[in-house]
DNA sequence: TACGGTACTTTGTAACACATAGTACTGTAT
DNA sequence: ATACAGTACTATGTGTTACAAAGTACCGTA
């Protein structure tokens, strides 16, 4: 009972579902390594944080979609750099197609009109109260 | 190891974030019972079983988004017609402004150029294999 | 009174982001 | 050399939530 229901929590509920896109996406784009692509997820307004990264791209190279190789830095330990396998190209284009999709059904959604619709009203009735909580009736 | 990472997942994935504000679009446009909600998901390629609306709907009614009324069906036992309170209309409007900068980051995102990039090759260097697992050179 | 349809509820499971703490390697300053 | 700070990667515990599946309750009809 009385729920929260931050805004935060539905955003970050939204983003998790494409990130494992975006994160393909990104790296599609040329190799790369965690700080790059938490750093270009952060300059798109998608944030993502390391906890969440690291395990992610595990589970991708698990997968067969990522490789990575060795490159050493000189500016502290050596870096992992991913990039696509053709399995994960393959992966990925049919990520994109769903995305796709997806954003275009939400937008038809919202994009509705108030279309008819009044509730038929069959016998818009008073029930009996058989649950506690709270019972209104609009207008 | 071995890791399955079938599409059918990664697509629910990505519905369920946005899937609370889906809901409320259609309620938005007007009073809604369950099984109207489901229908109108479906048509709209975006599947939602009963075990996942039911609980998402008490869960947005005991956090004060939405409210509902009995309203009886020649057709079989009453029906709770569910429709957005004050506080589940702000709701929205913001998860819509979520949903806009996420949709507009996501495809800002995948259609940026195969930029610059091509790794700065510090010194790509064989490191010795300390993990067991599939370090195979790109390229 | 039994039965099929519709509506709603409950419980258990698995996936996953996130927070947090920890390990390991690097170069630089003392 | 030794300590320290920065960077990169790893591991663990927690909370949220979609989904599956089984269950309960109400309705009209045979």
């Amino acid at each position: 009972m009385e729920n929260k229901m931050n805004i935060e929590n539905t955003q970050s509920q939204m983003r998790r579902g494409i990130l494992e896109f975006c994160i393909l996406s990104v790296i599609r784009r040329g190799e790369a390594y965690p700080s790059d692509i938490v750093e270009e997820m952060k300059e798109s307004k998608l944030q993502v944080l390391e906890g969440t990264l690291y395990p992610l791209l595990t589970r991708l190279k698990n997968a067969g979609m990522l490789t990575y190789r060795w490159v050493e830095s000189n500016s502290g330990p050596p870096r992992k750099y991913f990039s696509l396998t053709e399995q994960g190209e393959a992966f990925y284009k049919q990520l994109e197609g769903t995305w796709n999709e997806l954003a275009n059904a939400v937008n038809k959604l919202k994009n509705k009109e108030e279309s008819l619709k009044p509730v038929t009203e069959e016998t818009a009735a008073q029930m009996p109260n058989q649950n506690p909580e709270n019972e209104e009736q609009p207008q």
